[in-house]
DNA sequence: GTTATTTGACCCTC
DNA sequence: GAGGGTCAAATAAC
């Protein structure tokens, strides 16, 4: 296949990308009568989406050597106090560890636990994948970042094994924009303070509904594969895939796997 | 009644 | 013994 590596197609698509973004901008910033300013600063968000995208990706080849000599070592370039104190066999299980603004990340999870950990202000939270009845062991834990309380480090655990397909169950990801944790995980523990915390989890803005039925007895599986389903009208509201080749990736005509993609890609790093 | 979330307790590792 | 991770009973939501 002319197709190098899943790495090296995102980079090259999100060149692309990132230069539609640009031409948008342009187009934009001269329409006459002008748009919304809005409508313009959607644009530079596209555009600096892309910019991280690359960014991440093109750094990743660097953390994977880097990991290869040091097993401890997470993804990211994490500050220290960020890092796991120590400790654990589970630690070296760590898949990847990563410090975004955000805590959706294209999976659905549940959360289980909740920790005031020591020498931390925030609470750190459990979360382990949705379809863990189906087998899944996929498991994630969040905090916020001590020294950026607007981030949030997240290291995860495992693999997700409930789909690894495109579009499958715990795998939100149709399209890397819409954040869509099933989050409804409160966190109770007020003293903590931080009232936003499980809104970080950014559920879209159709999931109340949604969630409201996976409560009332629908299984996880359910709700998420009409989250995702592309016909679903609140997704679709949300995202448009034209037939750009990333349309054509993020649908699904790209034939190799989408774990092995994200997982390439560290997926939660793009969301930063 | 069913299911998800919360949170105290327990277990394991250091 | 301390601290982190997970379990499971209690509770809440629908």
């Amino acid at each position: 296949m002319a197709l190098a590596t899943p790495t090296a197609v995102v980079l090259q698509l999100m060149t692309m990308g990132q230069q539609s973004a640009a031409h948008l901008g342009e187009l934009l910033r001269a329409a006459s009568p002008p748009v919304r300013a809005e409508h313009q600063a959607l644009a530079t968000e596209i555009l600096r989406c892309c910019d991280r995208v690359i960014a991440t990706v093109s750094a990743g080849a660097t953390d994977k050597k880097r990991k290869m000599t040091d097993p401890g070592a997470t993804f990211c370039h994490l500050p220290a106090a960020a890092m796991p104190s120590k400790r654990r066999v589970r630690a070296a299980e760590a898949h990847r560890e990563v410090q975004t603004d955000t805590t959706a990340d294209g999976f659905l999870w549940r959360k289980y636990g909740q920790k005031d950990i020591n020498g931390s202000n925030h609470p750190r939270l459990y979360y382990r994948c949705a379809f863990r009845g189906e087998g899944c062991a996929a498991t994630r834990r969040v905090q916020r970042s001590q020294e950026e309380p607007a981030a949030f480090v997240i290291a995860y655990y495992g693999e997700h094994t409930c789909g690894a397909g495109f579009g499958d169950a715990c795998q939100q990801g149709a399209a890397p924009v819409p954040p869509t944790v099933v989050d409804s995980g409160s966190n109770a523990r007020g003293a903590v303070g931080d009232v936003d915390w499980n809104r970080g989890s950014l559920l879209l803005p159709s999931l109340p509904a949604e969630h409201g039925a996976r409560r009332r007895g629908e299984a996880p599986s359910d709700t998420s594969r009409r989250l995702l389903s592309p016909s679903s009208s609140s997704y679709s509201s949300e995202v448009e895939l034209g037939a750009s080749p990333v349309g054509e990736f993020l649908d699904g005509s790209f034939d190799w796997e989408w774990e092995t993609v994200v997982n390439s890609l560290r997926f939660g790093d793009l969301l930063q």
